[in-house]
DNA sequence: ATGGTAGACAATCTA
């Protein structure tokens, strides 16, 4: 079973790429974050004709998440206790084949001290209380963009970087949060201690500089974690023509 | 405190 996340910052203007990447790794369910379009204008017909089924949790302009899987997917959640109605489209919750999946796009937090960042830390802690209506004894998977680098090795200037959004103490205590209630941080499961990134800035010839920041995670409970074979970034969709700011990430389980 | 780029959308906002 091959699990994918990608943050493809509009899904109409990375389309091309998504379906010839969808082709050529044929992952079993795809967590995208910030689609960026509504519902009703998510690509969905070239996506099914793929073989893949779409749930969809689309906003205009702004955030947009979707589930794209090979069966048949029972949507469970589109929303997080405390969210206004229609409020932020960041969250999506799926049921495939007895697995749950949550995909998440938890807010930048744009700069420390600002109503942006005491919102993102609300946002993580509604969300750690939204974990409370699962069982880590199960198979759960939580995907997505978390905009939190976790350690000082998912970061290519961790000097640099300590006290900023995305790396700062009171956003990793938040991310910990997650994974003190029961879940494995798969990528990290088998490989410790590498530098690997999933987001590189547009400006300044990040990619290239190798200036990037691992912010995207594929976090499974105990029982799916110890069946994890092979965890990657898919580097590739990173370079090229209109890329997003982030490559995909894929887990692959026994 | 700013710049650098990308996307949505038409003057900024978000990242």
């Amino acid at each position: 079973m091959k699990i994918a996340t990608w943050n493809v910052n509009s899904i109409r203007v990375r389309l091309p790429r998504l379906l010839s990447w969808l082709e050529r790794h044929r992952p079993d369910i795809v967590c995208l974050q910030e689609i960026k379009v509504v519902d009703k204008d998510f690509p969905k017909a070239e996506i099914e004709a793929l073989g893949y089924n779409c749930l969809t949790n689309g906003q205009k302009t702004y955030n947009g998440v979707a589930i794209l899987s090979l069966h048949q997917p029972i949507n469970m959640a589109t929303s997080l206790p405390g969210d206004p109605t229609e409020g932020e489209k960041r969250l999506l919750v799926a049921t495939i084949d007895d697995l749950t999946v949550i995909n998440v796009y938890v807010p930048n937090g744009s700069e420390l001290g600002s109503s942006k960042y005491e919102y993102k830390l609300n946002w993580y802690s509604r969300l750690r209380t939204f974990l409370d209506s699962f069982d880590p004894a199960k198979e759960l998977l939580i995907c997505g963009d978390f905009n939190v680098a976790p350690h000082e090795r998912d970061v290519w200037n961790p000097v640099q970087w300590e006290g900023q959004v995305l790396f700062s103490q009171p956003e990793k205590d938040a991310f910990e949060q997650l994974i003190s209630w029961g879940f494995e941080d798969t990528l990290r499961k088998l490989h410790p201690e590498e530098k690997i990134y999933t987001w590189w800035d547009y400006r300044a010839g990040a990619f290239h500089r190798g200036w990037g920041l691992r912010i995207d995670h594929i976090l499974a409970t105990p029982p799916l974690a110890n069946r994890c074979r092979e965890v990657y970034v898919d580097r590739e969709e990173r370079k090229g023509e209109k890329p997003s700011d982030h490559a995909p990430v894929i887990a692959v389980f026994e």
